[in-house]
DNA sequence: CTGAAAGCGCTAACAA
DNA sequence: TTGTTAGCGCTTTCAG
């Protein structure tokens, strides 16, 4: 009695060819007689033929990938998560052949071309970076993309170039979110102001456009009446924002658009008017969470750093592991962080961490709730 | 040059046994002497051996592990992405010999009791469940993981069982975050109602709680003067809205803590109040969208239902196969869904299907962007 | 007690 | 254009 044979070998058997033959019908490659590759998609419908994935999964486990990874090293606040976000993703498929290689920079746009040279050197196949400095990556992404190595832009993006993909919380869209959250908050005709690090870093002038844009719109004869620059400056953020209160004692609303906005609580709760300005910040650190519940910080607008990480190497891995195409863009939504649910978010974690064992250490890995 | 090895192989090499050896130690089979075993352990421990899943589907030929899956069936809203979730995070691991039995219910709580019972019966290793009927579940869960099998409760709980975990938002979260945005939306002293679905509901009284509690902590004299039954009836939700509406013209918000929120968008339409009252829906789907850009909706509280599948079945999946621990309970935060962001969710993207392709398909498996 | 070897279904490199 | 073959890492059976 002959063995009963199953997949490709049995779709082989009826088709009187070899496996080969078949591997090649069903995958479209060339190589192969019109006319045959038919008959055997034919048997193959025919029984239904489903590939089994785990002989597929083990067949390819030798073409091992390696990813190259350049983003900030920097402790704290954003660029942390994100880092958490990618070692979480990575750690999931490390196992099944794909290696990772870190060339973090010190400072987002911090001599990351150079980082990024390293990496196409040491022959990586993949690349995830944050773009700080596009002018000077996107020769090398676009020589990279050439050669097939794929590219994702991680939270700043090199819009320029031909990178396979950018993950990230559009700028304009969270300086939107901010205009109309700030909108709803104060009252028609209310005067506010924004605080941003520099204009002249082009994700803090989105985000100052979006929200110039978006607060006149639901807020009927509200003006953003000033535009304050800190310059990430711990002493200018807080005496630009304090000759400001001084100055406008009317202001309704303030918008943090850069992480850097203990300053401008401190400002507010030096002239009183904590609570009573609404102030919308943005991302997340622990050192917020009293602000919030003093009330000096209304809301913040949450970039969901670690989703973007998880999401970069999801989508790179997708792609070498199941040839998954990528999409040209995946913008996520900002979340809200009010008082109400602060503690939900890791960021908050740190600060009682004995609270914390290993089970949930493992919830935090999955990325909840941001 | 000798050919790097991986797995049982490296193991096996390292300790100067055979391959059969090193599977009897790993194993805890017999025929092998107590020295050699703890040996081959400790090698196994050193290089922190991780067992190949699709090498072992692939050889045993069958799953390694079933999990059963019992969650609504109906279409549009809520549980339609949260199926949505589940199937792509099922997808990711079904090549390592995962299986999926799928027993869905019509309706949340009918007939899940059966269901689960169907699945102990077929004999998986793990279950997940939306509990609709805490208390006819909670002895069928608990003789699970009495016998080792692992329930997760998503979205739903049967908090009195001992079940692994719940993956959720929480109801009475839910409601307070709904509470602070309304009390920062309306004018101090304002008054607001509450239409809920029915108050028999466990989740819908959590809700209305919370939001009772937190709206006056925001809303310095604020007041909840109403909590409507809609009872999941369009014409009784909008009779009752649009009697409310009549009888208390100076009302500033309504929070709508079910889905069927389209009744009370239509009554606040027929009384020329939609954009004065301040409107906080729960939940989001494609009908939605319009009254978010006719302004009649200010916000809409959004639960990640597509999120929620993913991570309940990542946390089995976890388990099963990294042994990892489940959290008690994992808790995610609400979205807060406002006209600036409105159209990154993926339950906007189905009215204009016809800009999407497979690239963008992908995006959505990755979850993006709630 | 331990080793050797035959697959599981598929991919990919090489022969014919 | 097609066939053959060597693995991928693990389980399992049969010899030693």
């Amino acid at each position: 009695m002959t063995k009963p044979r199953r997949g490709i070998h049995l779709i082989a058997e009826m088709a009187n060819v070899s496996i080969g033959t078949v591997d090649r019908a069903l995958h479209g490659r060339d190589g192969i007689k019109e006319s045959t590759r038919q008959r055997i998609l034919q048997i193959a419908r025919q029984i239904s033929y489903t590939p089994n994935l785990a002989a597929r999964a083990l067949s390819v486990a030798k073409a091992s990938a390696r990813i190259g990874v350049c983003v900030p090293r920097e402790i704290h606040f954003f660029y942390d998560q994100l880092w958490g976000g990618i070692l979480d993703e990575a750690r999931r498929v490390e196992h099944l052949g794909v290696q990772f290689l870190h060339r973090p920079v010190h400072t987002l746009g911090e001599g990351d071309t150079s980082a990024v040279k390293e990496l196409l050197q040491a022959g990586v196949d993949g690349i995830i970076v944050t773009a700080g400095n596009p002018k000077g990556l996107t020769p090398l992404i676009n020589a990279a993309e050439e050669k097939g190595i794929r590219v994702v832009c991680l939270s700043t993006d090199a819009p320029e170039s031909r990178r396979s993909s950018i993950v990230c919380v559009e700028p304009r869209l969270n300086g939107c979110l901010a205009g109309e959250l700030m909108g709803k908050f104060v009252p028609p005709g209310s005067k506010v102001a924004v605080v941003a690090g520099m204009l002249s870093a082009e994700d803090h002038r989105k985000k100052t456009d979006g929200f110039s844009e978006a607060f006149p719109r639901h807020c009927p004869g509200g003006k953003v009446i000033s535009v304050i620059e800190g310059h990430e400056d711990e002493d200018e953020s807080f005496q630009k924002t304090f000759e400001l209160l001084r100055r406008v004692p009317s202001i309704a609303g303030l918008y943090v658009n850069t992480v850097n906005c203990l300053p401008v609580c401190r400002a507010l709760g030096a002239c009183g008017l904590a609570g009573r300005v609404k102030l919308i910040t943005t991302d997340l650190f622990s050192e917020m969470a009293m602000y919030f519940q003093k009330g000096t910080i209304t809301a913040s607008i949450y970039q969901q750093p670690h989703r973007q990480g998880q999401i970069a190497v999801r989508l790179m891995t997708d792609h070498i592991t199941h040839k998954a195409s990528f999409p040209p863009a995946l913008h996520l939504s900002p979340g809200v962080v009010m008082s109400s649910n602060l503690n939900l978010f890791r960021e908050m974690k740190n600060t009682d961490r004995q609270l914390w064992d290993s089970a949930s250490k493992d919830a935090l890995s999955l990325g909840a709730p941001g």
